[in-house]
DNA sequence: CTATGCTAATTTGGATCCAATGTTCCCTCG
DNA sequence: CGAGGGAACATTGGATCCAAATTAGCATAG
């Protein structure tokens, strides 16, 4: 699972010109390029892809059906801003369905892939900035589920991803590096059930991950004043 | 939440050529006009409707993204057809799913909703054909997340049971109406939790409900070979 | 008689053009 | 001076046209 291939999140290599914008549209939204609230105009995004409107119609259609995107007819495509609820919410989906996609992922990861999550934990617990582990700490997630054959499972797991990952930014912004030595000791004990095949050890603290990143996130109301004015 | 609205998967009213086209589409899939392996060629469907090719291409994409149809470039779209193990893990996610959509919805359910609730299920204890049975079951159990207000976890309750509804009828007709019995008395005592506003014991129910039919689902292969010859 | 390769027809993908709707800005009237 | 209306502009939605790719059918050679 190659991080461009998470982006898309669907498995099939489907290189058609409205996937090839929808995938630039969507990093685009989630690197912060285009912020909640954000107006995306067809025109803009046809030229900068140098191609017509069209496959960028199709491509916002794609957004929208992955909740990337709202629309309204005939007043255009914009990015949606999620309440303290809904990104609460979203965390207890997550809490409750990334457990179940481990489980189907375990028994299908190689050596490999585990001394490759080794190496990726490390690079996590350097010093990096924000962004960079952003991106690590995505990319390391995302491949314990590398394992997971059934495509409509990792399908909606890296689409939660997607659509906090802006609020996730927003969050480590305001929440001091405090939380990177809790984050890390968490990403050990899940590496160390899932080298001894432990799915239900691996899934316990797996849940409490999450559960306890989002109870510090109810704590951070800001997250949602600053970048939508 | 009338029947159309939960069609679309999403709360909007977004009325554009695309979206119908889309309706149309997944109501055909949905009723099992259009099988698992069932390729779908544009200008048929532009022609059946009325309009020209370029909203039924944004309506597959749509679909696309939804999970119910599957594109290769230049070759088209088609209905993709199940595995055994995909369809037994999107019962496991419904598993986890709809119990947390049930406790999001209990309390903004209002009295009139649980009466409403409650002649539903009168109508499905009928002695009903098994096309009204599922029709009416599946009204039933989206009706008792309409409280539920987070706009993503409605839409991927009902994907969810979109992309089983072809499998659901199989089953039914093979599983002989034995089970009617037993999931009326699963009805019964889920409503009785939430009558009496009881989340923990609603989620119980409702996950063995899940539960159950998935087990016995298991024991039915035959589904998947009948109708993708 | 079968297999392979070429050609023609079908179907999807993309670009441009036109129509409908929404928005903005300015002018006029109260 | 402010509010309301209208006209010009900007942007999205839909239709038709052309190009590219795949598939099917046929002919020919082994």
């Amino acid at each position: 699972m190659t991080t461009e291939a998470e982006q898309t999140a669907n498995g099939s290599r489907n290189h058609a010109a409205s996937h090839r914008v929808a995938d630039y549209l969507r990093a685009a939204i989630l690197s912060g390029e285009i912020g909640p609230g954000e107006r995306i105009r067809q025109e803009d995004v046809a030229e900068r892809f140098g191609a017509s409107r069209l496959p960028v119609r199709e491509a916002l259609r794609i957004l929208e059906a992955e909740g990337l995107t709202e629309h309204e007819p005939h007043k255009g495509a914009r990015v949606p801003s999620l309440s303290m609820r809904d990104l609460s919410v979203i965390y207890q989906i997550r809490e409750r369905l990334e457990p179940l996609a481990l489980t189907e992922s375990i028994p299908n990861l190689s050596e490999n892939d585990l001394r490759e999550l080794d190496r990726l934990q490390q690079r996590i617990e350097a010093d990096t900035g924000i962004d960079e582990f952003l991106a690590l700490d995505r990319e390391f997630h995302l491949m314990t589920y590398t394992g997971c054959r059934v495509d409509q499972l990792s399908m909606m797991v890296v689409r939660l991803w997607n659509s906090t990952q802006h609020y996730r930014r927003a969050f480590m912004k305001v929440s001091g590096s405090g939380r990177r030595w809790v984050i890390n000791a968490e990403h050990r004990l899940l590496l160390d059930a899932m080298e001894r095949r432990d799915s239900v050890d691996a899934e316990r603290h797996l849940a409490g991950h999450i559960r306890r990143t989002r109870t510090e996130l109810s704590r951070h109301p800001e997250v949602f004043g600053g970048p939508t004015p």
